[in-house]
DNA sequence: AACTTCACG
DNA sequence: GACGTACGTGAAGTTC
């Protein structure tokens, strides 16, 4: 039948059905092979549910799902950020994408698509053929977006509300026509597409506008008249904008479509088809209900006797086999290994492990790698093991019975770079740096040591042996048994080949069924989203920055130790002689003995060893006694000085040396992603986030750090990231104000709290509302900050009292905070991220102690989540440049950067940053991303 | 291995 | 009414 009058045609907008679908249903898999299949199913139940529904008196003649196809539309070329604020596709959606294709075909509904087209192009092209033909069109979508497309016998449906929209819905929501839609949303914008529009100008007022001028060109043509000089300027000066805003938003009708709307003709589904695939995809129910529909009989269910335990939700009931170490295979040949990987190849993931020589992955030689398949069936491949001792004469040998490392490593390479085939592995980030190092990028991965973070943070460590033992109540091999411990410990490619076989296999049979638990759980504790867009894609990321490095100059280290030699040594003459014996300096318990017993000076306290505290706050307390033991205060002055001194030796200027790699001439540090229960990443071997900055001679340090030729440090950091949260989280409102002027911050608290007008700022008050403003964040107590600013007790509970009258907000948020631990057990970050807080219900003073760590760890938190969102995006934005991300450090990101990319890197840098909380969290409070350059960290900081 | 101290955000 | 306390880390050195 050819479309025209009387027909009715039904555009269904096909992503949005399958979103919906995605979100709206708990993630079920395909039980024979755990393919995601939850947002499939959902989608052909709306399809199936629609066909029931569109049965009536108003029924379609015609239809079709439209889809989008790639990414990068014509939008993208004439605006480069268009909806670069979109989240990825969560990884479970991808696969199912081209399988709602399939559906929609199984259903025989036309399923159209054009690449360089948005979905939305299409539905506007068939829309006005359809009005055109003086047909009936109605769009299924609640997208505002396609709003501007009601009118003249086209409406929309909203299949969720089940509701029309027609004109008069549209103009409620706009308020104009829709064919006035469009002037409202280029002068509106929308964040989540990234459309700029016109700043400060929302929906209420451009409509507002657009109904006084009669459209948008008169308006801009006409914006000098406008009254309110804010607007009027905006409108003026961002016309060019705001005129790009509206051909984003206007949606095409004239793509290029290579059918007609007579192609679009309803027709009934082919039952056999139909229920071939939904038998296919293993959906029971609807499989019956269209056999049932169509008195047909329905094909015999599939064999799911294979079934993996990991994405069944009763994973925990089902029997595995018992840890078996004889079962498991030595892979020597590359037949075997063939056999393996074709197996890994058919079930479409495999578990990963690396043996190696040491635990530095720059160090480190490949000694061998384990697979497992499926529980219970896991293989290792010798490769380097070696035999005799390789000591004085060099003498070790190659153990027979072993794969060439390269013949194993080309079989390997396919497999660990498929990206159909899924590499699972604890703490991949290790095994993932191993491969690198020989040109081989694992990809796609999951991670059991991330997943039980992201489940479990602040519950219980996450290491593999912690895991094993609680999660499958099973011991693993201790490596000691293998390398013993100590200074007798070997390296591993000296252990046996049949042991090594039984403990490395072994590891990755466990990694596997940690993983087939841990995977549907993650949905079960809603933390799919962390781990998806937190934790896993970080790995990558990390272990570039790691092998990456940062160059590190020993000789300035050399010349700083050896100045600090010298006044060590001179500084522990003179302690000796005003102790009047030579001591240990570095002993606390010496010291404590000397100070407190032998000198004389009162209020020493010892600690629960017995031992006398002599920490700085305690020795600083004594450097005051001038007039009551003159000599003691000299003497704790002088420690003071040596320890500050002994620090920088020890720790940085020599310790840091130690730590250049001897091939890249480079310090590699190592990030644990799980390190720290609130999200944040702790830096080891070395640790290259407390490199001292806050003392003048711990800064030359700073100096070491420099950048390689032709090149310069670049150092980005997140301003007062904790407290914009905290204004934001928390709902204070002058905080949120001061930020947005930009303010001094901790002066503007001081104004607020003291009532001294900015111009009157004192850097003592200020610095006492420093104090209070981070106390905030740490969980106030009257007691800690009485301590931290030497102030009386009730003076500092006075300050407290007039901080949360000021903000009252503050208190809200603490109490809501606590309240939230005592009932979940756990707190949340904006981003998801869950702590749990075991401890909040514990009585005495651990009570305190988990009611501070549950306040401060949202913040804490969230800023964490923020600057990972930042350096996950980093590597995609800075590509095009002459430039590499070497460190974090909480709240800072330090690159390295050709002299004359500098300024492109920080603007592109600081773009990243500052909107790394979008599009998933909207902040009331602008981040603010300050930077530097030079040749060293200290001249960049 | 536990404890103390101190470097950072 | 007393308890004890700022939040989160890692490393080095001493002591047991």
């Amino acid at each position: 039948m050819a479309f025209g009058k009387g027909c009715h045609l039904h555009l269904i907008d096909g992503s949005a059905f399958i979103f919906r679908a995605y979100h709206a249903l708990p993630p079920l898999t395909r039980k024979s092979d755990g393919l995601p299949i939850g947002a499939v199913s959902g989608f052909c139940n709306m399809l199936w549910k629609y066909i029931e529904d569109a049965k009536g008196s108003d029924a379609p003649t015609h239809a079709a799902v439209i889809f989008d196809k790639g990414s990068h539309t014509f939008r993208n070329d004439l605006y480069d950020l268009y909806k670069a604020n979109r989240e990825e596709m969560p990884e479970e959606l991808r696969p199912q994408i081209p399988l709602t294709r399939e559906a929609t075909k199984a259903f025989n509904i036309a399923c159209e698509e054009l690449a360089g087209y948005e979905a939305d192009d299409i539905i506007a092209t068939l829309a006005r053929q359809g009005r055109e033909a003086g047909g009936r069109v109605t769009i299924i979508s609640s997208d505002k977006d396609l709003m501007q497309l009601v009118g003249g016998g086209v409406e929309m449906f909203d299949a969720m509300k089940n509701r029309a929209i027609g004109v008069e819905e549209v103009e409620a929501k706009f308020g104009v026509p829709p064919e006035k839609v469009i002037d409202v949303q280029a002068l509106a914008g929308d964040s989540v597409d990234n459309i700029p529009g016109a700043p400060g100008i929302g929906v209420k007022t451009a409509a507002l506008l657009i109904n006084e001028f009669g459209d948008l060109e008169t308006l801009l043509a006409r914006a000098g008249e406008i009254k309110q000089p804010k607007r009027r300027e905006t409108l003026i000066e961002k016309a060019e904008q705001i005129r790009l805003s509206k051909q984003l938003v206007t949606l095409d009708d004239q793509t290029p479509i290579e059918f007609t709307l007579d192609d679009l003709e309803i027709r009934e589904p082919n039952p056999e088809e139909l229920m071939e695939f939904l038998n296919r995809m293993e959906f029971r129910t609807l499989t019956r209900r269209v056999a049932e529909k169509f008195g047909a009989e329905p094909p015999p269910a599939p064999e799911v006797s294979d079934v993996p335990a990991s994405h069944d939700a009763q994973a925990q009931d089902i029997e595995q086999p018992p840890f078996n170490p004889d079962s498991y295979t030595c892979i020597r040949d590359a037949g075997e290994l063939a056999k393996w990987l074709d197996e890994a190849r058919a079930k479409g993931w495999v578990a990963v492990d690396t043996e190696t020589t040491s635990l530095d992955e720059m160090q480190a030689e490949l000694v061998g790698v384990s697979l497992c398949i499926e529980a219970g069936k896991a293989a290792y491949i010798p490769l380097g093991h070696t035999s005799g001792g390789d000591d004085l004469f060099g003498g070790s040998e190659r153990v027979a019975g072993q794969m060439d490392l390269d013949e194993a490593l080309k079989l390997l390479k396919p497999v660990l770079e498929d990206p159909a085939i899924l590499k699972i592995g604890q703490n991949m980030k290790y095994d993932f740096k191993i491969f690198a190092r020989h040109g081989i990028r694992v990809a796609p991965i999951d991670d059991t040591m991330l997943m039980s973070y992201a489940m479990f943070s602040g519950l219980h460590g996450h290491g593999m042996d912690a895991l094993s033992d609680r999660y499958l109540n099973h011991q693993p091999i201790p490596i000691k048994e293998l390398i013993g411990s100590g200074k007798n410990q070997i390296t591993f490619d000296k252990v046996e080949v049949e042991k090594a076989t039984r403990y490395a296999a072994e590891d990755a049979d466990i990694t596997l069924r940690l993983w087939q638990m841990f995977k549907p759980r993650l949905h079960r504790e809603q933390v799919t989203t962390v781990y998806e867009t937190l934790e896993r894609p970080l790995v990558p990321v990390l272990a570039d920055m790691e092998m990456a490095g940062v160059k590190v100059e020993t000789a300035v280290l050399s010349r700083m130790s050896n100045a600090f030699a010298q006044k060590m040594a001179q500084l522990e003459d003179e302690i000796g002689q005003i102790a009047g014996q030579p001591f240990n300096v570095g002993s606390p318990k010496q010291l404590g003995e000397i100070l407190f017993d032998t000198m004389g000076v009162e209020g020493g306290k010892k600690g629960k060893t017995g031992a006398y505290g002599t920490g700085a706050d305690v020795l600083e307390d004594v450097t005051t006694m001038e007039d009551t033991n003159p000599q003691a205060a000299k003497l704790a002055a002088r420690v003071l000085d040596w320890r500050q001194i002994s620090k920088l030796k020890s720790t940085y200027t020599d310790a840091l040396q130690t730590h250049v790699n001897p091939e890249t001439g480079r310090v590699h540090t190592s990030y644990v992603i799980s390190g720290a229960n609130t999200g944040r990443l702790a830096s080891t071997d070395p640790n290259l986030q407390n490199i001292p900055v806050r003392s003048e001679e711990g800064r030359r340090i700073r100096e070491a750090f420099v950048a390689r030729e032709g090149c310069k440090i670049v150092s980005l950091d997140y301003s007062q990231i904790e407290l914009r949260i905290l204004a934001h989280v928390a709902d204070l409102p002058e905080m949120r104000e001061a930020f947005k002027e930009g303010l001094d911050i901790h002066a503007a608290t001081a104004s607020e709290m003291f009532d001294v007008p900015l111009e009157q700022m004192t850097p003592e008050i200020r610095r006492q509302a420093k104090a209070i403003n981070f106390g905030v964040i740490y969980g106030i107590s009257g007691f800690g900050l009485a301590r931290n600013l030497r102030i009386p007790r009730a003076e500092a509970q006075g300050f407290i009292d007039r901080y949360f009258e000021r903000f009252p907000g503050i208190r809200r948020y603490m109490d809501a905070t606590v309240e939230f631990a005592k009932e979940h057990k756990y707190v949340e970050t904006l981003f998801g991220r869950r702590i749990h807080t075991p401890e909040i219900t514990a009585k005495g003073p651990a009570a305190g102690f988990a009611k501070r760590a549950a306040i401060n760890a949202p913040i804490q938190g969230a800023a964490a989540d923020v600057i990972r969102r930042a350096m996950i995006r980093m590597p995609g934005e800075i590509m095009h440049l002459p430039a590499a991300m070497l460190l974090q450090v909480h709240d800072e990101l330090i690159f390295e950067v050709a002299d004359h990319a500098v300024d492109e890197l920080i603007a592109v840098a600081r773009r990243v940053m500052e909107s790394a909380a979008e599009p998933a969290v909207k902040l009331s409070v602008p981040l603010i991303v300050d930077a530097g350059q030079g040749a060293s960290w200290a001249e960049a900081h």
